[in-house]
RNA sequence: GGACGCUUAGCUCAGCUGGUUCAGAGCGUCUGCCUUACAAGCAGAGGGUCGGGGGUUCGAAUCCCUCAGCGUCCA
């Protein structure tokens, strides 16, 4: 068949993974293989595929494949996560534009629009998967609200609150004001930001006239005032003890406390106390016992109604005000009072929510918690211990550091969209207490709604709280535990996420695993780095930086992005991504087609001897594949992708294009290509189909194409199914080849340079003199065959007027009459010969240092003999040529 | 403020326990080639003294100290 000259991976790719899936050969059943199991980070119901999936998906795509390669029962399950905020926040998008708000809907209501949403929209990303060539197990596709995983939510969370490992607790936590919710610790992300301290002046009750300036960045937040702390040891506030001030605008008067929290020398030493409103301020309430204000509305707006009637008076105009808003109206309002000091300018951290990106406000909030003493105590040693590998492994410190600092979890969420807490209240009890005060053992946690006029829980659970199980409830290991799925599949092997979910994610399926399956979940984590542009910027949507990685696999194959992608992707490095990456990628396989179509197009000769080239070639790129097979291994063991990429990069267009095939390929006589003996060209399917067998991993598509053609395969026949030969080290015999070989490679390379720097055509055959002695004797046909040389004679002295090049201690010469340029040769042999004096110079002055001799190793000292001796015996051969050249 | 990491050719990165597999790779650059597998290609070439300074050592990109710059995580 005629093929074309450049590779088009758009008619290949689809074919392939629907041929793929038509018979199923990703599916993966227990059986007595080791198994290889790889768990999907669930990418969310609301996202589209991005450059951080790309790198992320082609990373365990490779693990995967090259383990089910290596005889594996190999098991890539694949699913999506519910994403809570994320996809309510959608939904109510969408609702929005309908002209439905949220608090129109009851929430089963609710619930219906979130599925719906849902269906539509949650498996657009899985199928994006496949496109990149991704090898899921499809059938075992799971969500973290379907049946399975739900029902293993539930009971976990009424296990741990049996185990006493839950609790309900009113704490400050971090509120969203946009989504109206708590979030957990690791939901807030601080930004740096240029904000102002406002100096404002508390009026001192027994001295009317005198001012305490106290410096705060939220002057908003003074209606919930309800004390000054002052540090004891600070003299210049030393006047204030024991008296009171006046809040300005407000007028409730507060008392001036003492506590040694407040930093000395820090602003003006007066802190103003707000506990409802931040962390700190509300465990000073709670030392001192102090009234709180929750001056907010759940949106953060100025909420008046829960202080005295007489201040909401004074200040009736803030009411229902923004929180932002409200600042400018106070300063302003201060300003004009007359009641600020001075407004400075001050960077400082302050929280967003990671979700909707809005300032986060701390708030007291009665929520549910798990207590994170006992997980992080299992869950520290195996870590430490190397039972779970972290590459890189400077994660390892990152990951103690949080466990040895850790707080309580706050898991519920003020949302709809997720699993609903399994608590249930008196519904009369309730009506009595009220929330708050509903007393902790008339709880009913409980995986079924129990019998009598009970009322559940409003919240919802954190995302995180479903996918901290995934490992386990895949296979259904929480509800049934010890089937032979999660007998099999766990641990899984390797995990391959970013950095950024360590706390989330990678730390609490640790803690979840060792307490439900008393075994870690996975052996191995490896952690990417972030995809940036090639100027080193992180992808955004703003910046309008990120390409879609389908227009990227529509313009270079999937199989080029993958290795565009893979080409500089140390684990743990950041990628600089650029489309010049894959467009190497689909120049290599550009490059592997044209190497087929080479092959393809011989036709084999069965009477015919195999030529000496030919042979020697053959033996020496078996012990070339063997070398790279067994560097390979090395390399995935230390899960370093982007080196093995290269190895097989070098191993298929170096040595297989540029050396092996022109060794091999028949030779083109009067207009027609000659035929081939029948051993090499058996060798060389061989070869080619290793090759492909070691790149298929990487590329899949176009790895599958060719195997498929490279001999007669039967329908359903696969390359996904071949195994890899175990590769052991190259024997000495074989390193000695391939080092004999690098010398050939110089002998070829020093001629061609010749001819090129005499603008010799190739097609000119030239005559070599080798020297005095002749090292390579039985590699003569493959330099003659490599260089276009006719006759090789080994000979005493060089014969006239020589073009000549060193290799090793080796002088070769190519004798070249009258065409050549004396001074030219001349002045290159020169700079040889400058750079031989000034290296042996350094040898010398080595050898002739006593305390070196004496206490370097003996071998180290006899490498110095050896390159002095090389040396000295390059500089005796150059000074001849100089010397001949000059005569002649 | 605390912890960790990084700084090697124009770019992206390898260089483990200090000594020719120690200055490497890929890309890019330059020169010549449309040589019937491939111009998405072939052949050849140039390019860094390893962030600055100091120290240990016979010997340092590699170990130690220090300064500078960058980055990440945590407060």
């Amino acid at each position: 068949m005629a093929l074309a000259t450049k590779y088009d991976p758009s008619e290949v790719e689809d074919k392939w993974y629907q041929y793929w899936t038509e018979h199923k050969v990703f599916a993966s059943r227990p059986d007595g293989r080791e198994p290889y199991t790889v768990v999907i980070p669930p990418p969310n119901v609301t996202g589209v595929l991005h450059m951080g999936h790309v790198l992320n998906e082609t990373i365990q795509d490779i693990l995967v494949r090259r383990a089910r390669m290596e005889g594996k029962n190999a098991c890539w399950v694949p699913g999506t996560d519910h994403a809570s905020i994320a996809t309510e926040a959608k939904v109510i998008k969408r609702l929005k534009e309908q002209g439905i708000n949220k608090s129109d809907l009851t929430r089963e209501e609710f619930l219906k629009h979130a599925w719906a949403w849902t269906d539509e929209h949650g498996g657009i990303i899985l199928k994006q998967l496949r496109k990149l060539g991704c090898s899921c197990d499809w059938d075992r596709t799971a969500f973290t609200m379907d049946e399975t995983r739900s029902a293993a939510v539930i009971h976990v969370f009424v296990d741990l609150y049996k185990k006493g490992l839950i609790y309900r607790g009113l704490r400050m936590v971090n509120w969203d004001p946009e989504r109206q919710t708590a979030l957990s610790d690791e939901e807030v992300i601080y930004h740096d930001e240029h904000s102002k301290f406002y100096y404002l002046k508390y009026e001192v009750v027994e001295e009317p006239g005198r001012y305490a300036i106290v410096a705060t960045t939220r002057p908003e937040t003074i209606f919930g005032d309800i004390a000054v702390c002052i540090n004891p040891k600070e003299e210049k506030n030393q006047w204030l003890r024991g008296k009171h001030v006046r809040i300005p605008l407000v007028g409730r008067e507060i008392p001036i406390i003492e506590d040694r929290y407040v930093e000395i020398g820090f602003g003006t030493g007066c802190l103003k106390v707000t506990p409802a409103h931040d962390v700190n301020d509300y465990a000073l309430g709670q030392k001192y016992n102090l009234k709180t204000y929750d001056i907010f509305t759940p949106d953060a707006h100025i909420n008046l109604d829960t202080v005295e009637p007489e201040i909401k008076r004074n200040v009736a105009k803030y009411h229902g005000m923004d929180r932002f808003d409200c600042r400018k109206e106070i300063a302003k309002d201060l300003q004009e009072a007359g009641l600020m000091d001075h407004v400075e300018d001050y960077d400082n951290k302050v929280g967003y929510s990671e979700r909707t990106n809005v300032p986060i406000e701390p708030r007291l909030s009665l929520q549910w918690f798990i207590r994170m003493q006992h997980f992080a105590d299992i869950a520290l040693p195996p870590v430490m211990d190397d039972d779970i590998k972290f590459y890189p492994v400077k994660y390892k410190n990152t990951y103690r550091n949080w466990l040895e600092n850790i707080k309580d979890w706050c898991i519920s969420r003020q949302l709809w969209w997720g699993h609903r807490i399994p608590a249930y209240y008196d519904a009369d009890l309730l009506a009595q207490t009220g929330l708050e005060n509903y007393p902790d053992d008339k709880i009913i946690v409980s995986e079924t709604k129990p019998e009598g006029n009970y009322v559940q829980d409003e919240g919802a659970l954190d995302t995180w709280f479903s996918s901290w199980l995934w490992p386990i409830s895949l296979f259904d290991g929480i509800k049934n535990p010890g089937n032979d799925e999660i007998k099999y599949y766990y641990p899984t092997s390797d995990l391959v996420t970013g950095p950024d979910i360590i706390f989330f994610w990678v730390a609490r399926m640790i803690m979840a695993g060792l307490e439900y399956m008393k075994d870690v979940p996975f052996r191995n984590v490896y952690f990417t780095g972030i995809v940036r542009d090639k100027l080193g910027r992180k992808m955004s949507k703003s910046l309008g930086n990120s390409p879609d990685p389908l227009d990227l696999i529509a313009q270079y194959g999937a199989d080029g992005v993958r290795m565009g992608m893979m080409m500089s992707a140390p684990a743990g490095n950041d990628i600089l991504f650029d489309n010049a990456l894959c467009e190497q990628g689909r120049n290599f396989n550009n490059k592997i087609w044209n190497a087929f179509r080479l092959v393809q197009s011989w036709e084999v000769d069965k009477n015919m001897a195999q030529p000496e080239a030919a042979r020697k070639a053959c033996e020496w790129f078996e012990a070339e594949i063997q070398r790279a097979g067994f560097e390979l291994q090395d390399l995935f063991s230390k899960y370093r992708l982007n080196e093995a990429l290269m190895v097989l990069y070098r191993l298929f267009w170096d040595e297989f294009s540029s050396w092996y095939l022109e060794l091999v390929k028949p030779a083109y006589i009067e207009g027609k290509v000659q035929p081939i003996d029948a051993e090499t060209y058996g060798k060389t399917l061989g070869f080619f189909e290793t090759l492909l067998k070691m790149i298929h991993p990487f590329m899949p598509f176009i790895t599958e194409e060719l195997w498929q053609n490279l001999y007669e395969r039967k329908d359903g026949e696969t390359i996904v199914w071949q195994t890899l030969p175990h590769f052991d080290e190259p024997s000495a015999a074989q390193l000695n080849l391939l080092t004999t070989f690098e010398h050939v490679k110089e002998v070829v390379t020093g001629i061609r340079a010749v001819r090129a720097q005499k603008q010799l055509s190739p097609h000119k055959a030239l005559k070599l003199q080798v020297v005095g002695e002749e090292s390579l004797q039985s590699f003569e046909a493959v330099i003659q065959r490599l260089a276009n040389i006719s006759a090789i004679e080994v000979v005493k002295e060089k014969s006239g007027i020589c073009s000549t090049f060193l290799v090793g201690t080796t002088e070769y010469a190519i004798p070249l009459g009258d065409e050549i340029d004396t001074e030219a040769e001349l002045k290159k042999l020169e700079s040889d010969l400058k750079y031989q004096e000034g290296f042996l110079a350094s040898v010398l002055k080595k050898l002739s240092n006593e305390r070196f001799v004496n206490n370097a190793p003996a071998a180290v000292v006899e490498g110095e003999r050896k390159k002095q001796a090389d040396a000295e015996a390059k500089i005796a051969t150059l000074r001849e040529g100089i010397a001949a050249l000059k005569k002649g």
